[in-house]
DNA sequence: TTTTGAGTTGTTCGA
DNA sequence: GTCGAACAACTCAAA
């Protein structure tokens, strides 16, 4: 076979466009195969996950559709990328292997793999920019040459950071050299993994791609004002899509239109840089606090309250609402992200990375840098230097804020759905004749709070201010 | 080097 | 209900 082949090794970027690893193959070889790998060492790793891992399976179908579509194809390994891009290597006669460059820690080392087999198979691995708004975003320094570890000083480096053009989508792709065997997407089942979620998004590019034209025709403009409501489906709800790179950012973020709402949205996004950046200048976060006053805290392990914080029975509606939210759709609205991690870390005290694990194995969109920056901030030992007494959350002020109809709390937790609105916020204070009026008696039908919040908030600042000292 | 201003999304208390 | 102040003084980033 001729050496104009080069292959295209898909990971979290299941798209084809605005797809700089892609279009470089394209613009430069005669024959182009893509590649993409199901690797044990992550499907099986710590971050397991039934619903996400369905997803994904998804997002791999809806890719081979659209590369079938075009004339090409895309082969499914089932074995680690470095052994199978290294055979493929040799039997294309490729001598280039284009994808998209990853800043994870697990990635990165993956990558460090690819090309040391790719090297005996006298491959090159070329990576290319796709997964973040700013191509260099581990080059964004402070004047000191540092890495940035504080968002606003960064969120006004990254907006003046100069951006590539977006890519279309190739037209059309060559077909597979004879003999390459394009492999088929197994089913989640036969992965030995299993998914529970009621009505899962959707996942591949095509869907993405509808429910970003959606987000863009009107929501965006409403972004600034609904997205802190849980019970209005105000968020882009593109985290899932994001995660797997069926979206481009880069793409996304042209394609805002003026305003507040869009401004509000594009700032979100730019969190996902930040928290990106911060892990690869700190892959150490993945396991420990950023902070290193907080390293060798000590936390609860009442593993039944962790459970009842799993399973939305901890006696605090908001807080129940979104973990059940969580178990049911493998998504739970920002702001009750906020709430149920303030909840578990400051008032349970338990470890904030029992939480990051549960997230992990729940969430369809979870992502590693998202989800660790967001678990330590809330938490108080990531970025975030504001002491921690300001960021344990009152979770019934919370929900009278954020959700006074009780809307969202009754869809998600049913038995107080009879339960008059003044009442709802703390149920344990309602009349015994109102228990039994609304059908939900509190310890039979609905807990009893598991912590005192007022008396659970001053523990946490002495916890925490003994660690801090 | 020193100084200055600011820090995602808070809470509680008391007037 | 609404408002401002106090929380307690720390760290980061830029000038």
């Amino acid at each position: 076979m001729s050496a104009r082949t080069a292959l295209v090794w898909f990971t979290r970027d299941l798209r084809l466009h605005d797809h700089p690893a892609l279009t470089a193959a394209l613009d430069t070889h005669e024959r182009v195969v893509p590649v993409f790998c199901l690797d044990d060492r992550l499907l099986r790793g710590r971050h397991e996950s039934g619903p996400r891992t369905a997803f994904m399976l998804e997002c791999v179908g809806d890719l081979r559709g659209s590369l079938r579509e075009r004339g090409g194809d895309l082969v499914i390994g089932r074995e680690p990328p470095e052994r199978v891009l290294a055979e493929l290597a040799r039997e294309t006669g490729a001598t280039e292997v284009y994808c998209t460059a990853d800043s994870g820690p697990f990635a990165r080392r993956r990558a460090g793999r690819v090309r040391e087999e790719l090297a005996a198979a006298g491959a090159e691995l070329r990576a290319k920019p796709g997964l973040h708004a700013v191509d260099d975003l581990g080059r964004l320094r402070t004047g000191a040459g540092d890495p940035y570890r504080v968002f606003s000083p960064f969120h006004r480096a990254w907006s003046q950071v100069t951006r590539r053009e977006v890519l279309p989508a190739p037209a059309a792709l060559p077909p597979l050299p004879a003999g390459v065997r394009s492999g088929g997407v197994p089913s989640l089942a036969a992965l030995g993994l299993e998914s529970d979620v009621e009505e899962p998004p959707r996942g591949g590019e095509g869907p993405g791609r509808s429910r970003l034209e959606r987000f863009l025709e009107a929501p965006v403009r409403a972004y600034a004002d609904a997205n802190d409501l849980p019970a209005v489906d105000g968020t882009s709800r593109l985290s899932p899509y994001l995660h797997f790179g069926c979206l481009s950012v880069r793409e996304i973020e042209a394609r805002l239109p003026r305003g507040k709402g869009a401004e509000a949205f594009h700032r979100q996004l730019c969190w996902r840089d930040f928290h990106h950046h911060v892990l690869l200048h700190h892959p150490g976060n993945a396991r420990e606090e950023l902070q290193s006053r907080y390293r060798g805290m000590e936390w609860s392990d009442d593993e039944e309250r962790f459970a009842a914080w799993c399973e939305g029975r901890t006696g605090y509606p908001l807080v129940d609402a979104g973990m059940r939210q969580l178990l049911r759709e493998g998504w739970m609205h920002n702001r009750v992200r906020l709430v149920v991690g303030s909840f578990l870390t400051k008032d349970l005290a338990i470890d904030w990375r029992a939480g990051e694990r549960w997230f992990m194995r729940r969430l369809v969109d979870g992502d590693e840098a998202n989800n660790n920056g967001n678990w330590q901030w809330i938490a108080s030992v990531g970025t975030d230097p504001q002491p921690a007494y300001r960021r344990i959350y009152n979770p019934t002020r919370h929900q009278e804020r954020y959700d006074p109809d009780g809307e969202y709390v009754r869809r998600y937790v049913p038995e107080l759905r009879d339960v008059p609105g003044e009442f709802l916020a703390e149920p344990w204070r309602m009349p015994e004749a109102v228990q039994s009026e609304s059908g939900c008696v509190i310890g039979r039908d609905y807990p009893e709070p598991i912590v005192d919040h007022a008396e659970a908030r001053r523990a946490a600042l002495a916890r925490y201010g003994a660690a801090a000292r």
